[in-house]
DNA sequence: CTGTTAGCGCATTCAT
DNA sequence: ATGAATGCGCTAACAG
């Protein structure tokens, strides 16, 4: 009640006429619990004083917290805040608190974090998204990764392979695949790719897996063309490809931010969607749910992959990979008159 | 190196030959520096051993924390995320780390975060998105919320009015009567409302505003249907509207994923945009600029409301109020033909 | 300038 | 069943 008045442990057992060890166990639980009338003396001891028990020193002395961590890239991504949410979740299941860092797509922040979570002794983190392969970046990203699991934290990634933790993969090549063989099933033949940053595996895999299917299906791109991830990144190389002139009569973004994005390139040039020209992207992001046309997509369970990661983050054991299948979805930006 | 070893500082003090107080100023700052060669014997035996501070240790030692708290609604939600963004931003910028919950709009567990956060001896926090006013949890959440500022830590709140900290306001009613207006001078005449929950202020707040900017231009609304704050809870009061044969030329969503939800409702019953029936929302999220037709809205401030919420929250000191300008933003969506 | 020492608040053996 | 004492890892006086 007082103002900036630090009620410890003592203060109440004091209050209630017990030692500390009493009203650490009465309070705490966990241990065996003293006679009922203690309890209570010491309960209302507790909160007349307005006792908050300190959690840094409960960390310290048993050496372990119930904080984890989350670092994703951009938390104003609906990509990163669906998964992100699904490890809230499952953390707000477990009585864990979570500890989010946007790291803004550098990397030196990420190793940063990384760094700060192994300060707080994090019991375990989630690393969301994929990194660019810049070697050396990797590497030390690969270093910073080691030193986290040898403190003894768990840990999980989300879309990442080659590191040694638990991996939750979406299957990125197989959905876009099958997106492919939909939309050759559909009708259209001359394909443009949008596709993302060449160092993002997220995006070489889901561009080589519709490359795959499309062979499957008999055809090859008439186009591929490169940009940001994001919704700006599709909007620049749709440009881009319309600019050159290329004939194609349907085109496939490797997320949906960046399907959106061209999306409104084409509507910019007057250019009817799927009148003549077919969009579908990926992930199926339910803020994009109302866009017009609907957009055709791959849809992936987010918020459960983001769960799964934290169950294996916590679990700890021996690295594993599990794999999340991805389902096509097929709306009116692609549909054939 | 080793696995499972908790290095200390007494550690790398030994191995450096000196005490753990030089190798605490050395490793820390702060105090005056010891010799270069001390310095640098130290430094070596950090990371030769790989040392990493025990942030919980040093939290109680010095008992100060660099954490601070955010609370959302759901992060999922762009409004949320936008302004978390900017919270995130501003802590990124001082060094603090972020203890990020969603509350999934439940006050309980609102109030439990907030309690953590004070068992984290969190530095401060910052609570977004207005609570129900339902007297009971208000009250409760009131109290937990004294005791968090008698604990000394630091508070803003957003969207949020009635609290004894700092708030930032977004002028909801300014923007949405300049919205009505706005309509009415493009010469929409018949207005239908789709309110959100009457126990959220945010929502009465724009309700009021834009019944205030129809009464400037001698107008009243035709109807008024009220729904979830949501996607979902915009396309069920259109469709509810719509039901009820109201007359009307122009629907106005008291946020925007409710416009998004509107617009997909009438898109169903094939009612053309703006052709027949023109539609606005408000906050102007960044995710959803790309929807056709372009959705004319109110825009906020998001992120730099939650840069300055953190400031706040951090610099302490007496209650303030400060109000954010809104920006009607006229797209397509309310296009006169 | 550097080393010694006493807490920080709590959990936990070890006695009683 | 309860209390006393020790240590968690580090910082901050206080000495030397």
């Amino acid at each position: 009640m007082n103002l900036r008045a630090p009620v410890t442990l003592l203060d109440v057992a004091q209050r209630a006429g017990v030692s500390v060890a009493t009203a650490s166990r009465v309070l705490n639980g966990g241990d065996r619990v003293p006679r009922p009338e203690l309890q209570e003396r010491v309960r209302a001891a507790a909160d007349a004083l307005g006792y908050t028990p300190n959690a840094q020193a409960q960390a310290l002395a048993k050496s372990s917290t119930n904080v984890v961590g989350i670092l994703v890239h951009d938390i104003e991504d609906p990509y990163f805040a669906a998964i992100a949410n699904g490890v809230m979740r499952a953390a707000d299941e477990r009585n864990l608190l979570v500890m989010l860092a946007s790291t803004f797509r550098d990397a030196e922040r990420e190793i940063a974090y990384l760094a700060s979570l192994r300060a707080q002794r994090a019991r375990a983190a989630v690393m969301i998204g994929s990194r660019r392969t810049d070697a050396e970046s990797l590497a030390r990203t690969a270093s910073e990764v080691g030193s986290f699991l040898n403190s003894g934290a768990g840990l999980a990634l989300v879309s990442q392979s080659g590191m040694p933790a638990h991996t939750i993969e979406p299957d990125n090549r197989a959905g876009a695949a099958e997106l492919a063989r939909s939309l050759a099933g559909l009708g259209w033949r001359k394909f443009g790719i949008l596709g993302g940053p060449e160092a993002l595996a997220t995006a070489r895999d889901r561009r080589d897996g519709f490359l795959a299917g499309l062979a499957d299906s008999g055809l090859e791109p008439v186009a591929v063309e490169y940009g940001d991830f994001t919704r700006d990144g599709g909007y620049a190389a749709a440009e881009e490809l319309l600019d050159r002139g290329a004939d194609v009569d349907c085109l496939f973004a490797v997320n949906d931010v960046m399907a959106v994005g061209a999306m409104s390139a084409l509507r910019a040039r007057g250019i009817d969607v799927p009148g003549r020209l077919g969009v579908a992207g990926f992930d199926d992001i339910a803020t994009l749910r109302d866009v017009w046309p609907g957009l055709t997509t791959v849809r992936l369970p987010l918020e459960q992959m983001g769960r799964r990661a934290l169950e294996l983050a916590i679990e700890g054991g021996e690295p594993s990979v599990e794999t999340f299948k991805a389902e096509v979805v097929l709306r009116e930006s692609t549909a054939r008159a």
